[in-house]
DNA sequence: GTACTATGATTGATCGGCAT
DNA sequence: AATGCCGATCAATCATAGTA
């Protein structure tokens, strides 16, 4: 159940004073997406999370019923229609396919979850 | 509100919240493996088989918590004793059994 | 009922690893 | 060497459940 192969010092439990472990470091970097804007000032433009619109989500959405996946050109194409770069939609591609994947997943579980409760 | 939920039709989110209990095993395994909280595919099977919930959840459950407990590990200081506690007494007989076994084969 | 906090879920984007 | 995809995770946010 415990397994620290690598665990030099901590051999005494210490009721109190929890330490932090490298995980608890971890922090990623900012997003290098997300443009938006003129702005001049410095270089470092918002580096903040993209908020889709819903007409984006809308043709993103129709475009995935279509084809799960993407060829260069035709993410050129949706990228300059929607006014995101490439690799936004490249990465919402990617996530889609994974939400998708989620979901027939757990779309079987239930069923046979029903049916093992014999 | 123009930024309208955009999300609106979001029927989704009817969330509910786990049992009691189930949020206990999920604590005890979080907090038994507070220097590496990041259970494997099989030890997630299997927490949600125990918390009758599905895998997924058991994802989302250790995501929001490790999120939450680093962004403020302080909040959480007393539930983190509460557990070590705990799981320090099942430590406890665990060896109190072993002891007891071995004295009974090879004196 | 109201204001605030706790918590499950969603999602754009990052990280490490592997394939092309 | 560079680029795409996968699987896992992060981090911010949404919307609701629970509590005061």
């Amino acid at each position: 159940e415990e397994q620290e192969p690598p665990g030099p010092p901590e051999p005494c439990p210490n009721p109190g004073a929890a330490q932090t472990f490298e995980w608890m470091r971890v922090k990623r970097n900012p997003p290098k997406t997300g443009k938006t804007s003129e702005l001049g000032l410095l270089g470092q433009p918002n580096a903040i999370r993209t908020n889709f619109s819903t007409k984006q989500l809308t043709e993103l959405e129709k475009e995935f019923h279509f084809n799960k996946y993407l060829t260069r050109a035709r993410r050129v194409e949706i990228a300059a229609s929607l006014e995101l770069n490439e690799t936004q939609v490249k990465i919402w591609f990617q996530n889609r396919r994974m939400k998708q994947k989620k979901r027939e997943k757990e779309g079987l579980a239930p069923a046979a979850a029903s049916r093992a409760a014999k | 509100v123009m930024i309208l939920r955009s999300r609106f039709l979001d029927a989704r989110r009817k969330r509910r919240n786990f049992s009691k209990q189930a949020t206990e095993i999920l604590n005890e395994y979080f907090y038994s493996h507070l220097s590496n909280p990041y259970p494997s595919e099989e030890a997630k099977e299997e927490l949600a088989k125990k918390c009758s919930i599905t895998v997924s959840q058991v994802s989302n459950w250790f995501g929001n918590k490790r999120i939450r407990y680093k962004k403020n590990i302080g909040k959480f200081q007393e539930e983190a004793n509460l557990y070590a506690a705990k799981t320090a007494v099942t430590a406890a007989h665990a060896v109190a059994a072993a002891v007891q076994n071995n004295q009974t084969n090879s004196p």
